[in-house]
DNA sequence: ATCAAATATTACCTATACGTAATAAATTTC
DNA sequence: GAAATTTATTACGTATAGGTAATATTTGAT
């Protein structure tokens, strides 16, 4: 089942017809997203953290109640289990968090903020705050509400389609 | 320079003020592009290709002149010289384009698609237009090409933030 | 023609992203 | 209350993301 390309051949281009480059939604949210992760991590590359470690410093930072778990972190940064675990490795091991065995479950690790942690994000959350604000400037400040509004919704769709796309996978 | 946190410590809630969570563009920004590349790469897996695969056999099918060269590949999809590199040194192994040497420009590699890497993009491109009338149908049809043009304007800056940083870390 | 500067790519490195399997502890079941 | 099931995390492997340095060419200046 390999070989029936010129069966398949469609000939002529391919999409565009239906809807041009400039509007397809996974083009534009691909630029944006490695657009502005790229900028992040190069104003905060002199702090020795990157973007995603600043997302994690920012969860613990919002919730400084006890700590979050690993499975928490994990669902607030829509990330994966794996991802998260070896991300926090590398963080604990430059001395920007602690982590320690939940009392109420062994299973769960508890992860707490340490000192140069909580002071790292403060550093980074102003830069962050800086970068936000030239990129949202390019908008009409009156539609900006709106369009955070819009990819909200969008936001939770792709969010529902991801799982979705995992159940069909383990079902059928 | 490390432990003056307790001069440093704002003490309690540090973002969130100016702007709740559920209206930050970089929260929504990234959970929706992971979201969606989530689902993309979960409803492609049976077809042995991964989504930035897909982008750059899309990018080959809607240029189907002479093929590009991988600076070109780079550009048009936001990327960067080595992760292009190594992406098509994979799909060359799949089988799914071909790398020789520019005649003009002999330090170039003009790519080139193959039967079978045509072939799995029309197979990808079905599903990629699925997935997208999905995450789009949660938009108001009306709303949807003003939301995709401030994207775009969006994207647009995000770029141009990322582009900014980095001349900014090279003169000063 | 020749040497210097610019350019396309590769090589090597660290940091995600995420799938699968293993492990260990908590929960459910009978 | 011990076995089966669920669940949090780790271990390991492959695929980007992207920085730095090396290499090979091309181009530009003399």
């Amino acid at each position: 089942m390999d070989d029936i390309s010129s069966a398949l051949d469609h000939g002529a281009m391919p999409d565009e017809v239906d809807s041009p480059v400039k509007f397809r939604f996974p083009l534009l949210l691909r630029r944006a997203w490695y657009g502005l992760n790229q900028a992040f991590r190069r104003r905060i590359v002199h702090l020795g953290i990157t973007p995603d470690q600043y997302t994690v410093l920012r969860n613990l930072c919002e919730k400084h109640t006890d700590g979050l778990t690993q499975k928490d972190l994990t669902q607030r940064m829509s990330s994966d289990p794996n991802t998260v675990a070896s991300l926090l490795e590398r963080m604990e091991g430059a001395g920007l968090l602690t982590r320690k065995i939940d009392d109420q479950d062994r299973r769960a690790r508890r992860i707490m903020l340490s000192a140069v942690g909580k002071k790292r994000f403060y550093q980074a959350q102003a830069i962050a705050q800086e970068l936000q604000g030239e990129v949202l400037g390019a908008l009409n400040g009156d539609d900006c509400p709106r369009f955070m509004h819009e990819l909200g919704i969008l936001a939770d769709a792709c969010r529902e389609a991801a799982d979705r796309s995992l159940k069909g996978t383990k079902s059928s």
